[in-house]
DNA sequence: CCGCGATCCTGGGGGC
DNA sequence: TGCCCCCAGGATCGCG
């Protein structure tokens, strides 16, 4: 799926859809991650504030003090079309109209495997939202910093590598980016999360904050399903260093990297850089 | 409270 | 071409 990256980028491909009003809905009877009793056709007539994003979620802030929650689960995109042409898989088609200009534009939102969801709530009940009431920090926010992870790594017993990506601990950081991140912390996934030191810990925040910053600029990675607004392809998969690449050499050391299988997640690591 | 495995789905790729 | 098995950017739930 979208990890933070993936999601960012999408809100910022949508940007220039404020202050347009939604004019028609179609929307299909397939269950998304949970049976869909939301009637999309109450957006009818509201018109979107701007989008915005937390953790992997995509909010769209719209009149009438609403906020339409979308999770990309897997396997989601959401494309801006000229048309709605239906294609597999498409859950829901959202068209909007620039009063300005009258420019048509559909909003459409694909999902093969069908984990991601859509919800519609409340504003002022957004953080109350059970998607949204428990997450930790942004990893790019000054909340995530060696004070705050130090105090919650050392009440964890797991892995250092499936504890970050707990939403808990920190949002958005999911299989590619914290392989990406260990690497470039030179950290082993292995390594029990109570175990690492005060630089350690330092170094693997920076990374973390490192590697997300530079997967936005890039448009987020583009393995199979993910595509940006535009329908292009994101760029960071080209600056995988061991995500993907089991078999393949390091490229600091020329060793192979290895794949091993942590909480039924693959990890992609260097066994002599990482310690 | 914790760790771990199963689970929700479809599609692509490799082996035979 | 086809079948079968494994794998995939996530996150929740139930079990021990």
């Amino acid at each position: 799926m979208p990890e933070l990256p993936e999601v960012e980028t999408i809100k910022n491909g949508l940007l220039h859809l404020s202050k347009h009003r939604i004019t028609h809905i179609k929307q299909s009877n397939k269950k998304l991650r949970f049976p869909s009793t939301l009637d999309l056709q109450k957006l009818q007539n509201l018109e979107i504030i701007n989008f915005t994003r937390r953790a992997r979620y995509l909010l769209i802030n719209l009149s009438e003090n609403k906020t339409l929650i979308i999770h990309l689960g897997m396997s989601g995109k959401i494309t801006a079309n000229s048309k709605f042409t239906n294609l597999k898989h498409d859950h829901f088609a959202i068209n909007l109209i620039d009063s300005r200009t009258n420019n048509n534009t559909w909003l459409i939102y694909n999902d093969a495997r069908r984990f991601g969801f859509v919800d519609l709530v409340e504003t002022k009940n957004l953080e109350n939202h059970k998607m949204l009431k428990n997450l930790g920090p942004e990893p790019l926010s000054k909340d995530f910093d060696f004070a705050y992870l130090k105090e919650k790594l050392a009440k964890k017993s797991m892995n250092i590598k499936t504890t970050i990506m707990d939403n808990q601990i920190v949002v958005g950081v999911g299989n590619i980016y914290i392989n990406e991140s260990l690497f470039d912390a030179k950290i082993s996934p292995i390594r029990i999360a109570n175990s690492l030191n005060d630089i350690e810990v330092k170094k693997l925040i920076n990374s973390i904050k490192k590697i997300i910053t530079k997967a936005i600029k890039l448009g987020g990675s583009s393995i199979s399903d993910y595509v940006k607004t535009s329908g292009d392809l994101g760029n960071f998969q080209n600056s995988f260093k061991v995500y993907g690449r089991s078999g393949e050499k390091c490229l600091l050391c020329k060793r192979n990297i290895q794949k091993i299988v942590q909480n039924g997640r693959s990890s992609f690591f260097c066994e002599t850089c990482q310690k």
